[in-house]
DNA sequence: GGCGTTACTTGAAGTAGTTCAACTATACAA
DNA sequence: TTGTATAGTTGAACTACTTCAAGTAACGCC
């Protein structure tokens, strides 16, 4: 078997682990949404936005790959549930960054500490795994390339 | 520091770095999808019926937390797409079994494939990191126990 | 100053999904 | 047989989200 050929297979039965677990593992998280009082688009909303910057509309939509009308949607939820505020942008007041209101930040803390806060069924493995599953997934890019 | 905080560190760190890669890749979930004319419901319906089995909506409904009522509109759904058919079960014929079409087999192939294919950025880690990976996802429960 | 461009908003229409209450049909047990 | 429980369906009302077309306001160049 070819080196390329051991490597996918590898990669395949990790990838399958892996994917059903995180399905087996989904309902925690919408739990986390819930109890914060968030729909799954205001969560990944909420995520989106640094604590210590606002952003611009058109970057918020280009991000979320939705409609510029559907941002506006969305940061109008947020800001009547007192999450965020828009202030228009020194130099262009075309622009308005949304930013984070300090409501805002304590949600958001909450809900990326509890997301990021690892199942019991994981943190359970043997420590030579998790060091091996630590060291192989922090190899992964995060954030995926534009295409 | 005590080995259940050693093992609680990497499993954050692990655990951080597949969600935000399962984050990168979501599009590409959404991708294959929509390729195949299916809402995301309409997916975790497809995946959840057995291909040599029917299932009663009482059991789906179960399955997917949701009404009754819920159930029928979703299957209601894969009906009118020719993906599954309702037979009334000989015996107690007030369940109805949903049994996937020879074209719903087909759907639930391609999109099972589909979603297990793994990533290349996945692929493309060296032999060492996969075999660990396998490994130790490996010993992940592919279901969570009820609760 | 006029003009094209950019950033964002508004409104209308539509799909997806959820929830609840009421209903039908079958099974099963007294 | 008569009641009671179970499986599933129907319909209405509602929320979340998407898309598109049209509109307003500010910018920046000539």
């Amino acid at each position: 078997m070819s080196s390329r050929a051991r490597a996918r297979d590898s990669a395949a039965a990790a990838w399958r682990s892996i994917f059903d677990y995180i399905r087996a593992t989904a309902a925690d998280r919408v739990e986390v949404i819930d109890r914060l009082g968030l729909t799954p688009a205001e969560s990944r909303a909420i995520s989106s936005l640094d604590p210590n910057a606002g952003r611009s509309m058109r970057s918020l939509a280009e991000e979320w790959r939705c409609d510029p009308s559907n941002a506006t949607w969305l940061v109008d939820r947020l800001e009547r549930q007192g999450l965020a505020t828009r202030v228009a942008r020194d130099g262009d007041r075309r622009v308005k960054a949304v930013v984070l209101t300090p409501k805002g930040k304590r949600t958001r803390r909450d809900l990326i500490d509890s997301l990021y806060r690892p199942p019991p069924d994981l943190v359970a493995l043997p420590q030579r795994d998790l060091d091996a599953l630590r060291a192989a997934a922090g190899k992964l890019p995060a954030r995926r390339a534009n295409r």
